[in-house]
Formats: structure tokens, C-alpha cells, sequence
DNA sequence: GGCCTATATTGACATCCGCCGATCCAGCGG
DNA sequence: CCGCTGGATCGGCGGATGTCAATATAGGCC
């Protein structure tokens, strides 16, 4: 292979874990509970979601899954009903992801 | 379908283009990209890619083409050799859908 | 024009993903 | 103990995704 001009560098850091943080973001009935949780400070019922989302409920019970295994979120059943809330972490470790992928910028 | 508790309020606003860039964002080869262009503030030359990442060619042409798509980087041809940089607003989009998400605490 | 090289595109393939119906499991109430 | 109900899991289906070999395209250079 040719040279271009001056190499660049290419940052080989493992990412994968990361990837895998924004791939669990990457579905948008996924974000959709995401934001109906980080807005209701509260928990939220999976029946609130099932009732609400367009989707049946394996469906609704497989992306929650998806959300619990990227640890973003957190469930407790408590009687019939089972009822999830944003990880504590998890606008942290959104937000250390992103700035480990695009570092702050210093003196912008 | 019985209620178990004080209805929760779904956010039913459409996040699909937020959802499409994290998507862009879900593998790790791309992040390796995207992080590779954050620190270099100059372009960086697709050869460097292709050298530095245990991918072949087209593999790493089909990536550059999904962040092309997303928005997220930009490419410029000059001779033979093309080089990509981070769009301008790349940082700013991907901050949006995350705030979007998950809203900034008041006063936390 | 003709060849060489860097990148993009195409086609194929294996895997993964989102979705659903069917079924299973855990509490509750009789 | 039995039936009912909310939620999780299983199995399957169609479409998307990551990967590569082969081919096409674009720009030097002779």
C-alpha cells in the first residue's frame, strides 16, 4: 500500500462495550421508554407500556430485557405487576460512552 | 387489562431519527472511526482505516458509508485518496438525541 | 490510450434483530 | 388447590446487518 500523505493515528481502544451501550439505544421504542422513564422520576408499570406502545407483549418484555442486560435499566416485581426505573448510573454511563468516544472539547 | 397503580405517562414523541443515530453508533468498528476522527482534528485518509483495522477494503468502505449516511462524518476526494473528517455538528446532534432522551436534572 | 492504485459498489452468505403467537411461570383470590 | 392475570420465555419468520471476494469507478502516470 501507497502513502497519502502524513499517517494518521488511529485509536485502536477496545469500544466494544460501549458499542454495545449505544446499540441497545439504537431501537426507537427502546429510547421511547427510556425517556418515559427518566421523565417519570418514578417507576413505571409494564402495563403502562404495553398498553401504550404499538407492540404486543413478548415484544414490549423483549426490549425491556435488551434494556435490563445493557444495564440501563432496573425492574422489581412486586406482587403481579413488575415495575421498572432508570439504572441509578445510567445517564453516566451514557454520558462517559459518548465523551470517551468524542472527548470534551478544551477551551472550544 | 387491570390497573395496578397510578397510570404512568408514556412519551410517545417519535424518536426515530435519535434512535438512527445511535445506531450509527452501535459497532464498534465505527466507533473506532468516529473516535479516531474526533482526536484528529486534521482528516484522516481512508487508507489509514484500512491499514489500522483488522477489516478488509469494502468492509471499512461499507462503514464510512453508514456514518456518511447518519451525518455523522464528511468525505472529500483529492486524487487518488479520500479523506473523511467528523461533520461539523456532529458532537452537538448526538448531544441533542441524548439530552432528548434523558433530560438534563435540574438542580441536581 | 493503457496500466496501476485507492476507493466504492455489488452479490452472496451467515448471523442477528424486531416482531408475533403460543406457552410457561409467579402471585393473587376464590 | 384451582383458575385467573401480568409478565417472561420459546420458536419461528422476514428483513436488516456485518463480512468478504469480485468487480466497477476514478484519478494519477507512462
Amino acid at each position: 500500500m501507497q502513502r497519502c500523505c502524513p499517517p494518521a493515528t488511529v485509536d485502536l481502544t477496545d469500544r466494544s462495550s460501549h458499542a454495545a451501550l449505544f446499540k441497545a439505544l439504537g431501537d426507537p421504542h427502546r429510547l421511547t421508554m427510556i425517556a418515559t422513564l427518566a421523565r417519570a422520576e418514578d417507576e413505571v408499570c409494564v402495563c403502562d407500556f404495553t398498553g401504550a406502545l404499538p407492540l404486543e407483549q413478548p415484544t414490549v418484555s423483549h426490549h425491556l430485557k435488551i434494556l435490563r442486560e445493557a444495564g440501563l435499566v432496573t425492574c422489581e416485581r412486586r406482587g403481579t405487576w413488575v415495575y421498572y426505573r432508570l439504572a441509578a448510573d445510567a445517564r453516566d454511563r451514557i454520558d462517559a460512552a459518548f465523551h470517551s468516544v468524542i472527548p470534551q472539547k478544551v477551551l472550544a
